[in-house]
DNA sequence: TCATCATATAGACGAGCTTCTATATGAAAC
DNA sequence: GTTTCATATAGAAGCTCGTCTATATGATGA
């Protein structure tokens, strides 16, 4: 399950937030993430190290790279999470699709 | 408009979560929502100020206090903005209320 | 106007976070 | 096996954040 704060503190930071913009919907190397920011190979591995502790991220090896991408499952579920916990009467509801 | 990472530092904290918790469906005085906490009332005015900032918390006086609650509304909103800047290919449905 | 009471602000302290440089790790290719 | 190259880790500096105590603010009620 989805801690909140967990969660919430994976999120914010501005540097994280580029970062799962740029790898939102592809696989990318650390050094690919790292030419579109202007922040050293260190930062970013230690950001995304915090994101994938949050289950935000996903890698995978492919030879000498380990691509990384955004789990966007994952931020929904987090956000849907935020959502009902602190605004139960709130009329705007997140709905995730149902599993198959 | 929403900013992401101002949203995302408001909601970073285990005591600003409890508060929201607290306050999230009635409004509360400073000291109703101490009561229910382990840290000092300034601490408390501290949170309810970066919280305020963010647009999550709404106040208004009456007599003596000053009467705090959550704004439901905005933090859905900021849900939403979350889950359509970075998971726009997640198959996630908003639901929004009819405009009176 | 003055006293009271709820809340806000000031200032300080310690913990945690972001970033860097330097270096270690470890898989791949020769 | 050795070299190479991409990424991870170590360690430190500086800043931000959360919390406290002490005090200021400011509206209310007498």
């Amino acid at each position: 399950m989805i801690d909140t704060v967990e969660f919430a503190k994976a999120l914010a930071d501005e540097t994280r937030q580029k970062i799962m913009s740029i790898c939102c919907c592809e696989f990318l190397s650390v050094n690919d993430i790292v030419d579109q920011l202007d922040v050293a190979q260190p930062t970013v591995s230690h950001h995304l190290k915090i994101l994938k502790q949050a289950g935000l991220v996903r890698s995978e090896r492919r030879g000498k790279q380990i691509l990384y991408t955004l789990n966007q499952e994952r931020l929904a579920q987090g956000c849907c999470r935020v959502a009902e916990d602190f605004a139960p009467n709130q009329p705007i509801q997140l709905v995730l699709p149902d599993k198959d």
